[in-house]
DNA sequence: GTTTTAATTTAGATTTGCCTAAAAAAATAT
DNA sequence: ATATTTTTTTAGGCAAATCTAAATTAAAAC
């Protein structure tokens, strides 16, 4: 496996965390990066030359497989540097993501797989965040009905169950889809409506009956 | 504390190891980190204007006091991950320095200090170098009479004690001077005579007389 | 003390990763 | 459908760290 450079693995790092709704646009990257669009772009020409990302102009991106792949190296290294910082250095949870930011970068497979034993092969971080195996596979959270997400825990729409033309027409109205990103706000007993918030939206209200059919996956 | 690259790191640990020799040359450092005497005279500039080494062009060069504070920190960081490689990781005394070559540019102090206090603060890393404590204070080898130098310990000649015009003569003849360094090859216990080899020379002999006016403390 | 050799520095390029400002394309509003 | 706004890309530049080749200085040899 080839070697990459911080700034190479910080881009698929995010692109990895960004791409679980779909396509990744250049300002959206460039926000989580803290960078500029243009340097986006230079950064994309090149990821897609060793192809690490899908990429056309204009159409945003998404990683190739070996993308993907590397970006769970990164994150393996990233989330077991954490959990050693907690467990062992006794750090506390909030101060231990900056300095797996430097740690993550450090390439060594021995070192991480080694460091994985000597944790006793942790299976989450101090987020609660599920930490990919020696081979790459990462626990997929698996979907929960909206009425029994956790409140302010934000979520992603990954399934409806009744998919009747009123259920749609009433889902489109909402705004609310597949992917669609949201956290409970208030739930209230009474009728067991709840108040939700839509990813860069206000809240809205929906019933208890829509709830039941909405599923969802945590999201990280 | 400002911060520093890891290319101006590796730069500045190179020469606190060559420097007890005296001034630094930039081949000498040009060979140390596998680059080229320009790329060697470009940094010195640089560091010079941080103020990290003293430098005028021609003639060589040494760490400030802030320099040796700066290659302190970092030999710390190297030294202590080495010890956390070997000690808790269970890698073999030879496999990390490489790693720990990485490992020391992540430059958390709090890190480092906690690194420090879980591993039992170790004084020495696992090819037996001492780790500078929290403060940057290091262990200077105490100096011991060249008769009591063990085989193939490489050492350099910090004290005569006997300065007499035959004494300096004899040294003179032999080559032997403050700062050389040898190790002793062999030992006769007949005449308490040694064999010994200068660093680039072919080996010589010395009688025991001249051997017990010599001090020398072990290199690095 | 010249001359020759070796060490060091300067000059000029290159690569990586970033930037600003301008141009081009796509999305949105009228 | 056209005009306006937003997004994205291009063009040109900059700083860090490296390099090669040429010039300069210092050291060694004669
Ligand atoms: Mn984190
Ligand atoms: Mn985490
Ligand atoms: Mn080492
Ligand atoms: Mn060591």
């Amino acid at each position: 496996m080839l070697n990459y450079s911080t700034s190479e693995e910080n881009y698929i790092k995010a692109i990895y965390h960004l791409q679980k709704e779909g396509t990744v646009t250049t300002n959206e990257l460039a926000a989580e990066l803290s960078t500029r669009p243009a340097s986006v772009t230079d950064m994309m020409k090149k990821l897609r030359t060793k192809k690490l990302v899908h990429y056309e102009a204009y159409k945003g991106f998404r990683l190739t497989p070996e993308g993907r792949k590397l970006a769970l190296i990164i994150i393996r290294r990233h989330r077991l540097w954490e959990f050693f910082l907690a467990e062992k250095l006794k750090f506390s949870w909030d101060e231990v993501h900056a300095v797996a930011e430097d740690l993550e970068h450090v390439s060594s497979k021995k070192l991480i797989d080694k460091l994985d034993e000597f944790l006793g092969f942790p299976r989450y971080d101090p987020h609660g965040d599920p930490i990919p195996d020696a081979n790459g596979k990462i626990e997929t959270s698996k979907q929960v009905c909206l009425i029994d997400l956790p409140l302010n825990k934000a979520a992603v729409v990954c399934y409806v169950s009744d998919q009747s033309t009123e259920m749609l027409e009433l889902l489109s109205h909402k705004k609310i889809g597949i992917g669609t990103r949201l956290e409970i706000k208030k739930k209230f007993s009474f009728d067991q409506s709840l108040e939700i918030k839509l990813r860069q939206q206000s809240a809205t209200t929906i019933s208890g009956d829509l709830a039941k059919n909405i599923f969802v996956k945590y999201d990280e």
